[in-house]
DNA sequence: TCAAGCAAGTCAAACGATTGTCTAACGAGC
DNA sequence: GCTCGTTAGACAATCGTTTGACTTGCTTGA
């Protein structure tokens, strides 16, 4: 009878220990545990290395795999910081990227510590990450080192001056997508509360814009067009700057949706209505967007899409390859109750 | 002139070619690296490591450290789902705590990739961490393999039946001092939108409402408990159920801020004003409950201590000690616009 | 002059797993 | 009875670092 009794201690077993156990080779061990094909072993020996492991409850040293394997089986993923929803949507996709090759994947934030971009690399240095994803806001400078660097990596979401390594999403159709929605609705003055001027992903989310707005035959006023920061402090500073400009815009694309909700409450302050005195549309879906006051009509950017490409093309990609991608997956808009034509 | 020149290739560069360029044995440019108090060496020397290991762009191979030394210099965090705020808090205070010791936190998500504990624990297995973090919503069952591993582990933000190792927030007083607050407005009818009736801090805070209710010499009606599940939809749902029973409450405690919101955007559909009609107060403070329509009134919740101080106790427990504790720090109300006396 | 002490390193054995190469035993075929 | 081919597993080198023990050549004090 095979022994179901309770495995013991939490002391350290290795593999010598289950070969001992099993009265085999540790090479035998190993081989039946990574199911090696050049094994061949007889199907009773086999069981008792199986019940040695399990009753010993071994479980292999990853550092020792990682250092004799030179793979890891682990991707890194480094965000600027946890609390914008924006990142958990890449995380998620990313995540599911890596189970499906068989890989983990670990997050950390760049932001919290403010050791940057160094820190991070001593960290996970080589041997624990078999690759780097940075969704972060690392300078050009900064990414000088990755150069160095003997680990693949991969910028997700923004690109950077003198970089061929990255995937971003189509920004560009998203806020040209808005801008037609606002535009079929009959608005004219159209504003852009757009995101940090330093920004990869503001910059394009404004070049949208502004083709848009051509593109109708709309001539934009600059005053029309304000920066915040993609926070919801940001956003609500930026919108009272917008609520001074004469005439007034009767609608506004908003970077994103965390700025949207500092705008939004903004609005709600100064007693004016949304959307009946403006309408207000945000870059980037998700939950929170159909449940605040009132419901957000947004742009739905593929995210989870974009992570889980990035990883992939981690996952496969040399050193040495350019990867320039555009995840262009779907963009569409999510109409809700933010958006109504003009008065 | 020490050689400033670029790095070169991003080849693996071990410690033995560093010794090699450098000279000397490779135990040197090891002992030079970490500054081991037993080694004695002439400034000279000790510079040319140093060059050599700048000229190299040496990386410390991670795997072989870890294995050498038993340490990995790591832990990890699993949480369910990073599209729930309340985790980045814990998250950013345990990444703090880990930065501060001189370790790295990495994060992974149990909810996304349905492999659920097993997954992670194969794939964290022994040295890859140096111990493990649980904020998540793995059953009892599955933390009986924990008890197999040799990674020290500890519950973050709930326990679970049997297990003697957890780090909590004092929940009851949280609730409590939302019901406080509305009594002090004048309250009388405050009803729970609890979380959901299988969580830990679920019950806690249901506890604490009935609790603070007793004590305020208030017999809370059953009916006025509703269970949601910590999301905006169910927070929605419990809201409109609530809205259902006669005589209506005049206040509500949410049990976190996820369901708030969606408790307002019904309370909104529904025509009724907040706080005119109804008073509403949510667990957990973060950035977004200050730019809600209204703003929301909130007990603040020291989840980032959480997060840091469940860090520290890991680093410095042994596997076996129990460790059972509820950080108390700063527990208060923030008031906003969402609460004010019944009319 | 000699031993002791110190400075400046060197040597080599681990850590735990993987994997290419070997070997012993056995049965089949002639 | 002998060779050959398999089967079933053993052997041992290796991955890159760390670290206790050891060596070598000087200086110093008596």
């Amino acid at each position: 009878m095979p022994s179901r009794p309770s495995r013991e201690r939490a002391a350290k077993v290795t593999l010598n220990d289950v070969a001992m156990v099993a009265g085999v080779d540790r090479s035998v061990v190993s081989r039946v545990i990574n199911g090696d094909p050049n094994l061949s072993v007889r199907q009773e020996t086999r069981q008792r290395v199986l019940d040695a492991i399990d009753r010993l409850g071994y479980r292999p040293n990853a550092a020792a795999r990682s250092l004799r394997t030179a793979r890891a089986y682990m991707f890194g993923l480094v965000i600027p910081d946890f609390a914008n929803p924006v990142y958990a949507e890449i995380i998620k996709g990313a995540e599911r990227a890596a189970g499906n090759l068989g890989y983990g994947l670990m997050t950390a934030s760049s932001g919290g510590v403010q050791l940057g971009l160094a820190h991070h690399l001593a960290l996970l240095g080589q041997g624990r990450v078999d690759g780097l994803l940075f969704a972060g806001e690392e300078t050009g400078h900064e990414l000088e080192q990755l150069r160095t660097s003997a680990v693949p990596w991969l910028l997700v979401n923004r690109r950077i001056e003198g970089s061929r390594r990255y995937v971003v999403l189509d920004d560009e159709r998203g806020s040209g997508l808005a801008v037609e929605h606002m535009v079929a609705l009959g608005h004219r003055r159209i504003a852009h509360l757009a995101g940090p001027e330093g920004a990869d992903t503001a910059r394009r989310r404004r070049a949208g814009y502004t083709a848009a707005m051509t593109e109708a035959g709309l001539n934009p006023d600059p005053r029309h067009v304000v920066h915040a920061d993609y926070t919801s402090d940001g956003g609500a500073a930026a919108m009272t700057a917008l609520l001074r400009i004469e005439p007034r815009p009767t609608a506004v694309v908003v970077a994103n949706v965390a700025s949207a909700v500092g705008a939004l409450h903004t609005l709600h302050e100064a007693g004016l209505s949304v959307p009946g005195d403006l309408s207000v549309i945000a870059i980037h879906d998700m939950p929170l967007a159909g449940h605040l006051v009132p419901a957000l009509t947004t742009v739905r950017m593929p995210l989870g899409r974009l992570g889980e490409r990035a990883l992939e093309l981690l996952a496969t990609s040399n050193l040495t390859d350019d990867i320039t991608e555009v995840v262009t997956e779907p963009v569409d808009v999510v109409v809700r109750a933010s958006t109504a034509p003009p008065r």
